[in-house]
DNA sequence: AAATGAAATGCAAAGGTTTGCAAAAGCAAA
DNA sequence: TTTGCTTTTGCAAACCTTTGCATTTCATTT
């Protein structure tokens, strides 16, 4: 039953034919110049043949191999595991294969990986860069190299390629804001680590939000965890929740974080949303069903993945002779469930 | 700043050093044959233009792609992330690139998946079929073209492949037994699609540690749902938990189920584990987080994407002479937390 | 100086396809 | 039958590397 090894190239077809390869590939190829009995014949022995293309050659003589690098921190995150099924859903449907890479948030795997990419010859990268990323000399080298990027969710400030974001400064702000609105007076804020630009935006909108509804901004009120795991956030609101004067809100830096805290402020025995309102980013699917629901920013990173591959694609058919490059922000939204207060006015 | 497309070959190397481009080969290969100088005078050139070897044409020459083609249902699933994290680990290190596709459970996508990867030649297959899946055509059609292929997850009876599942009867039975000797009368269960091994293995044992408790198998407290979503889960949990004999135990097929099952549970305002007892399958990282800590069957997802792997890993090296297929078999850990009653003698 | 052997290098094919240009074939008009 | 034109096909190069075999170079021995 195992078929030997060698497969059917036009060659086979061309000899079987008495003609010439090259009128084979022209054949197949639905070439004008060619008769229509001659296309007929090949066609039917190159079906009954059950002859496929040899996409190794073509890519030889193409010079491209249809294949688009993606790397991400880390693939076991429901947000980027969302963002990858956009991204393959739109470079799947046109023709593009995804070579995935999660760096796992290390700078040294991110520059192995580009290195390992570019020497396949990826036609283009989807990249999120680590959050130890802080020099982009990889990422220059290989934008001069001539393969289009598109960097998405996390900002590289200083690189200038086509970049998909979301606005972590406004998701932080809205929903700081509510909670001050809501009532509550000292709201905390466990954030990420400050290497990335998402924790640095989310940080910012924090405490613009509290300084503009007057409230100060206490430096004992503001922890950043060095992950993104649960463990991370049990650890941070602990000796959050400990303080003499606790917070009676927090805005975690993400869902994984939020929960830890509502994990905590439970054992330490408040109430939520009567003691202390919480409020995640991301929205992930199990956060709603939480007791009390997660309140969260929602990301739409299904959208984010479709829209950064749509760009890309753009970029491999218009050989980048475009004048700057595209920067997009997308817009959080803020979906109140039952672990925050109720605003007064709503 | 942007460098001319073509880059350089050993025939820039060859002209340069007024040598032929087989030497420049040898010399880079380190071939013995070279003489010291010559492969001194190659090897620094070769530095100094920052030659890099083109894999388009090694892939030609070699008939090999050093990609692997990863097919599973769904990104999205913890579960599956976490396999193609080990999955991961062990080709890249071993010099393996990923192609990554989802099914999205369906057979029609599968399938074009299937002769997608197999045109772009792939080197082998790590497969986590469809829900759907019932014929086996498309993956006979591949074992007969000679690629290796390592099946994991879910297995597919008629199918001889190496394969890597776990022991879902067992997990399920573990589950289902702790229930019992837990003082549970009434155990329901929430299963997954018939159509997948893994659902009828875990319904399987749970029938069979009903039976081997002496315990009657109500048909009215077994629901298959379609779906492994929460909104599924919801579904069914409403109409088990409305049942005029609701039951006093549930076992569910996934932790996402399970987790919905505790939602309605708590809405329609049974205590648990005191008035029913919860145990899922997976253990998320979410589910230890839950008010109450979801009890649950292990998975070592991790481990079951590094033991396919290096398994697909051997095939690759060994043109397959071996006699048989593996049937490698994980047992999973029951894990019990607080969604399920103690047992009395604990 | 010639012969012998070892060491170092080059030639050419192979891998499969596409494509510009040249050549052949076909056909009609002269 | 030749001329001229169109239609159809073939040649060979290109993409880049590896490798068996042939060839060259060099040093040593007679």
């Amino acid at each position: 039953m195992k078929q030997g090894k060698r497969s059917v190239t036009i060659t086979d077809i061309a000899r079987e034919l008495s003609i010439s390869p090259s009128t084979v590939s022209r054949a197949l190829n639905n070439h004008p110049a060619i008769k229509e009995e001659t296309k007929r014949k090949v066609i039917t022995l190159a079906n009954k043949l059950n002859y496929q293309p040899n996409l190794l050659a073509l890519n030889l003589l193409n010079k491209k191999t249809n294949n688009i690098g993606v790397v991400v921190p880390e693939i076991t995150s429901h947000f980027f595991a969302a963002i990858i099924s956009g991204i393959q859903d739109i470079l799947n449907a046109s023709g593009y294969n995804i070579i995935m890479c999660q760096s796992n948030e290390s700078y040294r795997e991110e520059i192995k990986i580009i290195e390992n990419l570019s020497s396949v010859r990826v036609d283009g990268f989807l990249i999120a860069p680590s959050s130890k990323t802080r020099k982009l000399d990889h990422f220059v080298k290989l934008k001069n190299s001539g393969v289009p990027i598109v960097i998405f969710d996390r900002d590289c400030q200083g690189l200038d390629v086509d970049k998909v974001l979301l606005d972590d400064y406004d998701g932080a702000f809205q929903a700081v804001d509510y909670l001050v609105k809501s009532g509550c007076k000292k709201v905390a804020h466990l954030g990420g680590s400050l290497s990335l630009s998402t924790s640095i935006h989310r940080r910012q909108g924090y405490i613009d939000a509290l300084k503009s509804n007057n409230l100060s901004v206490r430096d004992d009120h503001i922890f950043h965890t060095k992950g993104f795991k649960h463990s991370d956030g049990i650890r941070a609101a602990k000796s959050l929740l400990k303080l003499k004067d606790p917070p009676d809100a927090i805005f975690a830096v993400n869902d994984r974080i939020a929960i830890a805290a509502m994990y905590v402020a439970k054992m330490y025995g408040f109430k939520i949303p009567e003691d202390i309102s919480i409020i995640g980013f991301d929205d992930e699917p199990h956060s709603s069903y939480f007791t009390p629901s997660l309140s969260t920013v929602r990301q739409p990173a299904y959208s984010i993945g479709l829209l950064s591959a749509r760009i890309l694609l753009q970029n491999l058919s218009n050989p980048h002779d475009s004048p700057g490059f595209r920067r997009e922000i997308f817009r959080p939204e803020l979906i109140i469930r039952d672990s925050s207060r109720l605003r007064p006015d709503t």
